[in-house]
DNA sequence: GTTTACAAACCAAGCGCTTGCTTGGTATTG
DNA sequence: CAATACCAAGCAAGCGCTTGGTTTGTAAAC
């Protein structure tokens, strides 16, 4: 469940920004104002002033505006592939491997890495056809790691639905608990939500 | 089942423009580009070329751009309330009425008014804060609809989880299918992927 | 049945502002 | 002393929206 040092191994491979270094920082800046105010409403002059510099240093780091928006989608995408991978071999049972799956989402969403998220849910449009696709294979590694384990419960009949829909109408039920999930204020803790998750599955 | 007459019920009262007509066929039109490019993207001569007038001849008929937006929000919201409600009353037992609501989401999402609802979902943000909360004042009446359903269901033990994290979590599966589902290819007609809804949740 | 009156619908032009990005130059660092 | 990181200034394009004027639909007045 430590996510640290899965990223520091992520960040030594040069496959994510160190989040201390001045790109790392402004991926975070920018992910929390792509959210909060979406893509197209964030200007360059927004990203610049958040980590402290003008508005035309930010091209020296990145090509385009677009570019930063990627590098944020690349990035979180990449770091949750790892999270995914490890909270599956960590678990036993395919019904724990699940409630893991499970868990481990709800927590890229709502903890640290939830602006990133919800800027990968709600700004894909955003993002050239080119991007777009080099981002979907990416995506599609850790699609492949929920399937496998969906299809294993359908096989023990703990599921009754196609392992593919319900992997959608998982992405989608657990992607809007950004909309709505508040921990601070409510009673319901992650884990908490997680067992509602898998109650609603009769899991 | 049958849409048209409450359409035009609806029409009839003024809470929902005429189709055909003039403002009925922007905001039509203005669905269709807002869901494909999202709202900021698309231009206000974008809007009116789409329609086959100037830009500027626009705002005769809306004040604001933003107008625009809301409006297709608001009748949205105002013609599948009345859908939603009518598709409870059609259903006796709980669980029917529950599959009725989820058919009728479904068929919102991904039938002719499919683009309204989906930038009702995605272009939430773009709206200024005053026109939120007015058009979640509307969307509560709806809501109102499904919580009672699922209270029933819970009372009589066929759902376990809490309603209001069940409808939460309905909400965002049953929006989401907007990015996946296309019933035109691959078999899964509507009827099928609201079995596979409910199969998922065990009813 | 033609004329008059008037509002609604629209066009052509463009204003003022913001946008992403460029440029040429200056510190800072190893 | 080169490469890296930044600043100050501003350009060209595109944006939402306004303006002043013309067409079109409708219905009463003659």
């Amino acid at each position: 469940m430590k996510q640290t040092p899965i990223l520091h191994k992520l960040v030594r491979e040069n496959l994510v920004s160190d989040p201390e270094g001045a790109r790392g920082r402004l991926l975070r800046e920018a992910a929390r104002l792509f959210r909060d105010k979406g893509y197209e409403r964030t200007t360059v002059r927004d990203l610049a002033a958040a980590v402290g510099i003008q508005s035309g240093s930010l091209f020296h780091h990145f090509r385009t505006k677009e570019d930063i928006l990627k590098a944020v989608m690349v990035e979180t995408i990449r770091l949750n592939t790892a999270l995914m991978k490890a909270a599956v071999e960590a678990a036993d049972a395919p019904r724990e491997k699940l409630r893991a799956l499970v868990r481990a989402e709800l927590e890229s969403i709502n903890g640290q890495t939830g602006e990133a998220m919800a800027v990968l849910v709600f700004e894909w449009r955003s993002l050239s056809p080119d991007s777009q696709s080099e981002v979907l294979k990416l995506r599609d590694i850790y699609e492949a790691l929920w399937l496998e384990v969906l299809g294993t419960l359908r096989e023990q009949g703990d599921i009754q639905a196609d392992p593919f829909v319900v992997r959608r109408i998982l992405t989608g039920a657990l992607s809007w608990t950004v909309t709505w999930y508040k921990p601070e204020r409510g009673g319901l803790t992650l884990d908490g939500l997680t067992d509602q998750v898998m109650a609603m599955m009769n899991l």
